[in-house]
DNA sequence: TTGTAGGCGTTATCAA
DNA sequence: TTGATAACGCCTACAA
């Protein structure tokens, strides 16, 4: 591949002349202008972005960490963020952080050693105190879905607990009174943020909240399958189920639909981030939407605004807002 | 952040040394040896791989280029061969190429001004030429669900001829002899593979083909749901629909809901790919196995093969298996 | 075994 | 306006 110092020879004019050219900061006479130009197109030549980030001591990469590439959620952040970030000259090295503290930081720890410009992490396993230590060693550092209160300035969150009190409230509104909760794990913020939603949705309508109509799952479509499964076997009465997230619905629909409940005729089902397939399950699935298109666009515009190309405003705490469709019941309207 | 600079200073020795003994190029004493262990510990030192990068005229990244990183497709892709190619001691670096040949085009030159040292595409926008004359400039690549003669041992493809023909081959042997066919975009060898599996299936079975049971879409949702609504305002008999891929079949599936004709019961669907929700149809949707995950493999260790640091055995091309599900039904054994 | 010095491809500084 | 020349941080002959 052609160097700068090959165009320089080519053109006749120093290495210094030719960057000046390529970067236009600062005046170059008209001929050597076009010589250089000349040259550069006959070469084919391409600046090294190797060499230009050690010169510049700036990579133009954004570092993402994500816990998993594949499936709706992660890819649908990853393809919003790198939209926009190649919007503002930035482009995107991803890694793939599992779902272990160890992997999480040994992913971070890479991208940094790679030099990216700015990291932004979705880092739900590595303690707060990690991710404070990465912040004051002068990285600009964007935490989506996560809250940390040292870092208010750093997270872009949505609003779980009002989530999941509108779902609830919406199950109430039609009519349910006895709502099973299979809700995420418990060491997870967001999980917690969407049970006490829920918990606030029954205490504000005066019913009291009952333990044992409530599963703790791990967010994936087994888990929320298993605790279906326990819940039925309590043999307690419900009419609906609020399922902490989309995947354990699917999971808790699932196990209804072998067990012979129909849905929504018998028992009604809402979920939580209407990922994709939510409207293709029959019936459609009532969700909560997760504003994930906002949510990336707003980390994304946080992170430029750290990296001083920017200022603009930034929503910290996203609203969730409630999608229906067909697998709620309203129980008042038909009886 | 600390240099190998700062280290050397602290340990006292020099910077060469230090760079030996995290590179374990040559022997270095124990006690300096310590001393330079300490030192980096001390200093927090990660080397800088930007400069690594430039000193080895290497990166040890691999860029990937995809139309898209969200959907369920590229995004599986993108999962596995990151998690492959980390493996291998390579980090990925993604570009979304959109659907726009000038896009492509942008998205790989870009990934070449990174300095990647290979690179894998999902390129169906651009010419053959083009990526013929990447090569010839020297730059491993990998070309994945695409044939280019010209460049036979860089394309990782499946035999969507043969996709085709399993799935033709069985909705005949459940005793459907008129059977749409929604195909891909004909200006796609893919697309034109399956149609010419479709055919060839029929053509062994003494079914003369007929074009006004095949209607050309372009592998989206909506675009499959217009096919089948031409399809069904040409009044032609069939009780079955090949749709070439899970989205049309997704999207037919919506039209023929519509318009009362229920699956199985009245028109069977058999798609292609096998993406994630075609399960959570109802009915479950059978289709063609894309084997997604293996070519995800076979196209890593095709990378990593060119890029010298192995010789591994890879498969150009996979072979679909059929997935059965509910959405087709028998026509012989319910008579 | 160790250190010096030159190179990787750019950009930035400073005279000219 | 231009061109040497010194960074940027690291690796690697080569010499000691």
């Amino acid at each position: 591949m052609a160097t700068i110092k090959d165009v320089s020879e080519l053109a006749g004019v120093s290495q210094a002349t030719v960057s000046r050219v390529i970067n236009g900061t600062s005046r170059v006479s008209h001929d050597k202008k076009l010589k250089v130009e000349k040259a550069i197109k006959e070469l084919a030549y391409k600046p090294n972005s190797i060499a230009q980030a050690l010169a510049f001591s700036r990579t133009g990469s954004v570092g993402i960490m994500v816990p998993e590439l594949g499936g709706p959620f992660y890819s649908g952040i990853l393809h919003n963020m790198e939209e926009h970030l190649r919007r503002f000259g930035y482009h995107v090295v991803v890694s793939a952080g599992s779902n272990t503290e160890a992997s999480q930081k040994e992913s971070i720890e890479f991208l940094i050693s790679r030099r990216v410009d700015a990291l932004i992490v979705h880092a739900q396993n590595v303690p707060d105190d990690y991710l404070i230590q990465i912040e004051e060693s002068g990285i600009p550092l964007v935490i989506i879905n996560r809250f940390i209160p040292e870092m208010k300035s750093s997270c872009i969150t949505i609003d779980n607990e009002l989530g999941g009190k509108i779902a609830t409230q919406y199950l109430l509104k039609m009519g349910h009174t006895d709502i099973v909760c299979i809700t995420g794990p418990l060491d997870k913020s967001d999980a917690r943020g969407r049970l006490q939603g829920y918990r606030n949705a029954l205490f504000d309508a005066g019913i009291e909240y009952d333990e044992v109509l409530v599963a703790e799952a791990s967010f994936t479509e087994e888990s929320g399958a298993s605790a279906m499964e326990k819940i039925i076997r309590r043999k307690c009465h419900f009419t609906a189920v609020f399922a902490t997230n989309d995947h354990m619905a699917l999971g808790a629909y699932e196990v209804l639909a072998e067990q012979g409940y129909s849905v929504p005729e018998q028992v009604s089902l809402i979920g939580f981030d209407d990922i994709l397939f939510a409207r293709y399950l029959t019936p459609k699935l009532t969700t909560m939407n997760f504003p994930i298109e906002q949510m990336s666009l707003e980390a994304v515009q946080l992170v430029i605004q750290k990296l001083g190309n920017n200022k603009c405003d930034v929503n910290f705490k996203l609203l969730p807002s409630l999608v229906v469709r067909n697998s709620v019941k309203d129980l008042l309207t038909t009886l």
